[in-house]
DNA sequence: ATGGTATATATGTCTATACATATTAATCTC
DNA sequence: GAGATTAATATGTATAGACATATATACCAT
């Protein structure tokens, strides 16, 4: 027989129906909604429930949220994305293609004055510049330009980055914890057209990404992709 | 004398709790976490709370998690970026300069098949088409070139896009729910290099953006950010 | 061996209750 | 009326207990 539940009340029905009002208008943009106790009962749930859906809600962006003020929907809705940060084998893997790997040098250097600065390095302090080719099938895929921190990766000077990318070796061997991330166009010179295979001039997308174990900067990296190459992802 | 909780134990510092494990090695990449009540009677806590704790770093990617096969700090920790998705009149306002908007050209017109595509536009059908420029005080800033379903926003066709951008117009009046977004490079033509007050050539970021009501795709935009702009995100 | 079934287990979620905390609104004092 | 104090309120969070659900593993029959 196995009447079904009148109440089949999961957070996500929750917010599903929040959503439906919202996109209804019944609740349009700027507007405050009920608080939390109100809508658990006229929902048939308990608060903890509501509260989770609105919060999830407000993570999303859809929803603004204050103690004591209330809950209002969000004049601007859907501001955030969730960027799938790209590891870059994995990248090209899920292109159905085999992933190459080639050290194109590696040295112990005085960095330039930016990367000095983002590095924080004593004055004339050394670091360690290691530049490689990432190939998916037989094309170039990208360009990596790292600086890395010695002090802040202990080991690294004695790995074998001919073997092991040093995105990959950090992974595992350097614990970190967050760090920056943008975005920018540059025009390939003619040392960047010949290894990615391009005209001099084309427009390449480059990612630069700081990488920081709480307490200082691990390392820079510097990733030129491929012409053509788009970063995707979804709202 | 207020003696102080010999338990604080909020969700937060049994998340702070367990990425001190994670960062110091105790617990290695790849390898199983204790169970949640084990952990919950270990730190002391309700198991609810260490559920949250969990949860948050499994969405921030340091933990992979499944019903019954446990829980694992994940292999290459941190590979999720929440994006800031720019809302240029705030972005704009956020430099500390003036915004500017000018509608460069509005016109209903069959979109080439790609656009077509991406709307789901019938053989042949019209959709509206917007180019807009615009600008942080007195520099261009971004060129928005948009295609947008008219079935899919009533009121579009009758809205002076002249005062109001239609970035701006949709979002105040077309419920959505998602999309897309992708990024690359490209090279800026003598048009773009004319409105963007750059020389031909230059790599530019751009920003594709479709956005959906849940049904249809209600717009697909092209952003083209002026030279030397950066997309920035902290991990 | 092979394939299906049962069971155990870890996470996922809901509930009711209590208290914490931020912040607005009301009130009091000078 | 200006500024400080107090109360009220909505969200934020912790707890114990219960049940739901996915799935790895053990077990069984063929």
């Amino acid at each position: 027989m196995n009447q079904s539940p009148q109440t089949a009340h999961t957070w996500q029905s929750i917010r599903a129906e929040v959503l439906r009002r919202i996109r209804a208008r019944e609740w349009p943009p700027g507007s405050m909604i009920p608080n939390e106790a109100d809508l658990a009962i006229e929902l048939g749930c308990a608060r903890a429930t509501v509260n989770r859906a609105l919060r999830d809600l407000a993570e999303a962006g859809v929803l603004d949220r204050r103690r004591r003020a209330g809950t209002r929907v969000a004049a601007t809705p859907v501001r955030r994305a969730v960027l799938q940060i790209p590891v870059i084998r994995d990248e090209v893997a899920a292109l159905g293609q085999a992933y190459g790997y080639r050290l194109l040098s590696r040295k112990l250097a005085t960095p330039p004055p930016s990367v000095a600065a983002t590095l924080a390095l004593p004055e004339g302090g050394a670091a360690l510049h290691v530049r490689a080719l990432h190939l998916s099938g037989a094309h170039p895929f990208v360009i990596e330009d790292r600086w890395i921190t010695p002090a802040a990766a202990p080991g690294i000077l004695d790995a074998d980055l001919s073997q092991v990318s040093a995105n990959e070796w950090l992974v595992r061997n350097a614990p970190f914890t967050g760090g920056t991330l943008s975005f920018g166009a540059v025009s390939a010179d003619d040392g960047l057209a010949a290894l990615l295979g391009c005209l001099p001039g084309t427009a390449l997308l480059r990612l630069d990404r700081t990488t920081s174990d709480g307490t200082q900067i691990v390392t820079a990296a510097a990733l030129t992709y491929h012409a053509g190459y788009r970063l995707q992802t979804t709202i």
